[in-house]
DNA sequence: TAAGATAAGAGGGACAT
DNA sequence: ATGTCAGTCTTATCTTA
């Protein structure tokens, strides 16, 4: 009975010091959870640091961990202007001790709120950093880019407007070009021309910014690889696995024999594919593989016949839909 | 209807001026 | 900075099997 009162002693004095104002010295700190910041009830003042939430952890992969869940603070990120570290007026209409506003008090803390909303896009970064990450938030979820992708976007981005490489361009072609930059360096197989589509600038465009970026911030890029280009458009035209295995060793041979230089990736993959539905007796058609390459007919064309001439490559003759050769 | 051939045009890199 | 050139890719159209 003694231990725990005494323990009880203890948590209450803990709590005691724990809510002790800096500024005026009474305990009449309080946390607001819906947006973790601590200040006191009576003068007002608020700690600058974010103090972490007082909840559970989200995630927890053990039993251990399960028990012993800590915080480890509100997820920050580069893809929000502020990267998710401004101060905001909360929406619950209480005050600091938890009892509701009155009337007047809730107008007036209404009109507060819109003017703090206001204040918080000042300057002119600012706003090209809310309108390039809207634009960006948008357009992750049509491209199906990985969080990391969009980080990377972001990252560059902020690179880019810190060289001042923003005036006179257009803010969405410039978040695009950071975008397909990302997409390269993560080795994202995603076209420049799939990009430009979805946020509406010309590609032309896009690949100037890209270029722009690719100088100004002294980036090289990795050739996107054609084997990961591949794996993309042969489940997108629905391929089976042995025809993508024989295209990888299609890919491989071209490689090794050096005749991939200064061809597009994509276009190389999908006339691989291609030569290998033919090898397979596949019958898919060379409209469809270039529908899901992004890549014309024609240029899958052009490749095959390279590969066929240079890899040597003997195609079967045409069998008919009853598997009976055709003389 | 798929595939092949051909031509015109765009955009960009390398190089010279 | 500007112009030229070879090479690539795209679009469009026609022919062939």
């Amino acid at each position: 009975m003694r231990t725990i009162l005494v323990r009880i002693l203890v948590v209450f004095q803990d709590y005691e010091i724990d809510r002790r104002c800096i500024r005026c010295g009474k305990n009449t700190m309080v946390t607001d959870d819906s947006t973790g910041e601590r200040f006191c009830g009576v003068c007002g003042f608020v700690i600058n640091e974010k103090v972490e939430d007082s909840g559970p952890e989200r995630h927890s992969f053990s039993k251990e961990e399960h028990e012993n869940r800590t915080r480890t603070g509100v997820p920050m990120s580069l893809a929000m202007h502020d990267m998710g570290l401004a101060t905001i007026i909360g929406y619950d209409n209480k005050d600091a001790t938890g009892k509701p506003l009155s009337a007047s008090m809730k107008s007036t803390i209404t009109r507060l709120r819109t003017w703090d909303s206001r204040s918080q896009a000042h300057g002119s970064q600012e706003r090209n950093f809310r309108q390039a990450f809207s634009e960006l938030d948008r357009m992750k979820d049509k491209l199906a880019l990985p969080y990391s992708v969009v980080e990377k976007t972001a990252y560059i981005y902020r690179k880019a407007l810190e060289k001042n490489l923003a005036r006179g361009r257009s803010i969405t072609g410039l978040i695009a070009a950071a975008m397909y930059l990302a997409c390269r360096d993560t080795g994202t197989p995603r076209t420049l021309n799939e990009i430009a589509r979805q946020v509406n600038v010309k590609r032309k465009d896009v690949s100037r910014c890209y270029r722009l970026l690719l100088k100004e911030l002294d980036l090289t890029m990795p050739v996107l690889d054609p084997i990961k280009c591949m794996s993309r458009i042969s489940s997108q035209a629905g391929l089976s696995e042995k025809v993508k295995r024989l295209a990888l060793t299609i890919l491989e041979d071209a490689n090794e024999k050096e005749i991939t230089a200064g061809k597009d990736p994509m276009g190389f993959a999908a006339s691989a594919l291609y030569l290998s539905c033919v090898i397979n007796n596949d019958g898919t058609t060379q409209k469809v593989i270039a529908m899901a390459a992004g890549v014309t007919e024609v240029t899958i064309r052009n490749r095959y016949k390279g590969l066929r001439g240079l890899l040597d490559i003997k195609v079967p003759p045409k069998l008919n839909k009853t598997n009976i050769l055709q003389v």
